[in-house]
DNA sequence: TCTGGGGTCCTAGGACCC
DNA sequence: TCTGGGGTCCTAGGACCC
């Protein structure tokens, strides 16, 4: 096929979090909002107004620093189903534009609109009708980077906020990209910049003049892929295939911060059976079997470590799962204080690979009576079901530590 | 500053097999 | 004895993203 260039799309909502809070209560607009939990509280600020980063508040910093920066702040928690909602809504808004379309994040997606021009005209009208359909449809703002490569488009949308478009036009884009540091390459982090710091990479020209060979020889695959950035392509796993031909999730988890350390064996115990029934109905829900178990500790010294162990089937069982992770954390936990537990899940084989087994064992009568106790969650609450153990971690928890509801969960609203 | 929760991918070493 | 080479699976840790 004539290789012409592909014309994409990376749509990002603007402060999608607190944008989303601003329509459930206008009060907050133009305020300096923070959300993601009490300013007293442990954990970090998810998201931040445009108000309050110009105090220097900004996503992942502590909630007390950011009580310090800027005290008058309007702190409220996060809504992940609201989120969940207006996600959903996004999607529907682009599928109007292309039906090749990826959502990356809950509030980000690639569109590929190469070929639409004949229905939807050249790149920029097409993107001020994006415009106008999102706000019109979800009251949200969203930026837009418009490129010849997933790298370029995300890249467009980050120097296009707030509610920007930002077009680089085929055959542009060394010239767009050389200007730029190297942390704005997505996949760059903090400790990459240093590396290509003490190499005397700062920009993205430096690291395009480069030779290939020495960047594979220094830095491994990750020095490939970002050479192929550097001069605009999509290179490293991040950005391989089509878009919208992801393949399902690779792992399932979940995590609880204890808001205070505790060296309780019961209560350790029993908040794990909870995450591992959390997990397990999660599976369930998408129709996967895990082999991998891993166990997640943190100490009060913010150590942390994992330990894992494959099964030589897959399940999806609450009490094989809780049985694992029990046996791992016997096995590791030497009595100290514990801030964070988690129980992850990875390694999946789906139903159809599971299909010789099909009515034939014991595991068949569990998975049945498993999905009923799920049923009965969705419609009595979370309450309804549990393994006994689980039932032990949600009353101390919520009768010790956190009087007005379960761990890790919204209240109604 | 006192550090959430949910993910993806990469690296490196050891076991084990041929 | 002093010793290969490749492949796969598993585990642990860590960088990075939103």
């Amino acid at each position: 096929m004539p290789a012409a260039h592909r014309t994409i799309f990376h749509v990002d909502m603007d402060a999608f979090f607190v944008s989303v809070e601003e329509v459930f209560d206008p009060s907050l607009k133009g305020k300096p909002v923070v959300v993601g939990g009490r300013p007293n509280e442990r954990g970090v600020v998810s998201a931040a107004s445009y108000a309050a980063r110009k105090f220097g508040v900004h996503s992942a910093m502590p909630l007390r620093t950011a009580a310090k920066l800027c005290p008058q702040a309007i702190f409220v928690d996060g809504h992940p189903d609201r989120y969940r909602e207006y996600s959903a809504k996004v999607y529907e808004v682009l599928n109007h534009f292309s039906p090749k379309l990826e959502m990356v994040s809950i509030d980000e997606a690639y569109v590929d609109m190469t070929g639409t021009e004949r229905l939807l005209g050249p790149p920029m009208g097409a993107a001020h009708a994006l415009h106008v359909a999102m706000k019109t449809a979800t009251q949200l703002n969203c930026s837009i980077g418009i490129g010849t490569s997933r790298l370029v488009a995300k890249i467009c949308s980050d120097q296009a906020k707030p509610n920007g478009v930002l077009w680089i036009m085929p055959g542009r884009e060394a010239e767009f990209l050389a200007p730029l540091d190297v942390r704005k390459i997505p996949g760059v982090g903090k400790v990459m910049e240093k590396r290509l710091q003490d190499q005397g990479i700062h920009k993205v020209s430096d690291l395009a003049s480069r030779d290939p060979g020495w960047l594979e020889q220094n830095f491994g695959a990750l020095g490939i892929a970002l050479s192929g950035k550097a001069h605009g392509l999509d290179a490293g796993a991040w950005f391989d295939g089509d878009i919208g031909e992801a393949d399902g999730p690779r792992s399932i988890s979940h995590e609880h911060t204890f808001s205070r350390d505790t060296a309780d064996a019961q209560q350790l115990e029993s908040t794990l059976a909870r995450l591992s029934e959390m997990v397990c109905r999660r599976l369930r829900e998408q129709k996967l079997h895990a082999r991998t178990l891993q166990l997640k500790l943190r100490d009060s010294g913010f150590h942390t470590i994992t330990r894992a162990h494959t099964l030589n089937e897959p399940t999806a069982i609450d009490s094989v799962v809780f049985a694992t992770i029990r046996a791992l954390f016997r096995a590791n936990w030497k009595g100290e204080a514990i801030r964070l537990l988690g129980v992850h899940a990875a390694h999946f084989e789906d139903e159809s690979e599971q299909i010789g087994l099909v009515g034939q064992g014991p595991h068949d009568k569990w998975n049945q009576a498993l999905s009923a106790a799920d049923r009965l969650r969705e419609k009595y609450g979370e309450n309804a079901v549990s393994l006994a153990t689980g039932m032990k971690a949600r009353f101390r928890e919520r009768t010790h530590e956190n009087p007005a509801g379960l761990p890790g969960k919204k209240k109604p609203s």
